[in-house]
DNA sequence: GGACAACCGGAGTGTCCAGTCCGTATCGTT
DNA sequence: AACGATACGGACTGGACACTCCGGTTGTCC
């Protein structure tokens, strides 16, 4: 269906494409999506010219970003789903998803707001991981290790809500854990 | 000690001023930060001019708006943690300050990206809001309402992040209603 | 009702930033 | 080695937006 055949790149492309997107992935999650295009590129040592080339507007830039993240992320989920039993494997995921998902709610804010159509774009991704979630919350919900009543948009708000929680504190571990701690039983059925 | 010693307004610029900060709030609650100023203006019925005089920067826009949302917030908390029993006030109380504080934390995160000192600009309220908070706490747990390890930075995470949670949700009460139950579960002792 | 200060409106200014364009450099191929 | 295709850099453009300035208006006080 993707018209997108690619002839390959050539070496230096390829090479320029994978930093831009590197540093990219960096300074957006580390500063915020509000840091000027012409910064990236200066710190992946291109101009801004060959940045608009490979990603031709900055939401464009974003949307790579976020897919490279979510696809890294539905790998792990998928390494995880596959061990254990199933309770543990629910939470091993919940936090996985929580702790590599630091600012991703930000981009996806901007990409709304910019009229990019979030859903339509990050399709194939964010499915992938939505529908590993939703089979490990059922069968978890089976094993009576997570309240039944929940489904799929509350425990996706959770997910949001707890990485939100955990960027409120600093890096100390402690803390971190007590906020799993309460979120988990709050989960688990009373 | 500070020097705002106001000469009363003129009745004009009092209502003016009133409106652009009701218009203020409505619309960057509704639509983001990120609305220009000369909106806020139009929607008021005022020129920029005015509203500058009275706001001088958006951020002191931005910050009057916060300051009133806190004061009120902090209000209603005085009156909730007035009556009924311990443990009581304290989960009205979070109910309140989540369902209340709706976009808050996205105005908070553009202040500190316009170099403002959050915690020196809005210490009042605040100060107000959080030592009614702890006071809650501490009693909510004596009262073994709340489990005994939960600090008031962790708690004030756990405020922030149940109000994301409830903005990845639609209005329809059940799921949200659904959120509190899990959450504050989490926050009642095993 | 008149006079002065306080206040208003909105055209104009400076700045920032996404995205373009084209002369130059680099790659790959024969 | 030499040539065409591909890619690069960065000066430049256009638009958006925060904020200023000043001629005109309105409130207030005697």
């Amino acid at each position: 269906m993707s018209g997108t055949q690619e002839r390959p790149l050539r070496a230096d492309a390829a090479r320029n494409r994978a930093r831009v997107l590197d540093v990219a992935t960096e300074v957006f999650t580390s500063r915020g999506v509000g840091v000027p295009t012409e910064e990236i590129a200066r710190a992946a040592g291109v101009g801004v010219g060959t940045l608009f080339r490979h990603f031709p507007t900055k939401e464009a830039l974003l949307e790579a970003v976020m897919v490279r993240r979510l696809e890294e992320m539905a790998a792990m989920t998928a390494r995880l789903a596959a061990g254990a039993d199933r309770a543990e494997a629910f939470f091993a995921c919940f936090r996985l998803v929580v702790e590599r998902s630091s600012g991703k709610n930000e981009f996806a804010q901007a990409l709304a707001a910019a009229g990019v159509d979030v859903h339509a774009a990050l399709r194939a991704p964010t499915e992938e991981i939505q529908t590993r979630l939703a089979a490990l919350l059922s069968a978890a919900q089976q094993a009576g290790a997570v309240r039944p009543e929940l489904c799929l948009p509350e425990l996706l708000a959770v997910l949001v809500g707890t990485g939100a929680m955990l960027e409120q504190l600093g890096p100390d571990p402690a803390p971190r854990e007590r906020i799993f701690e309460v979120v988990f039983d709050g989960l688990r059925p009373r």
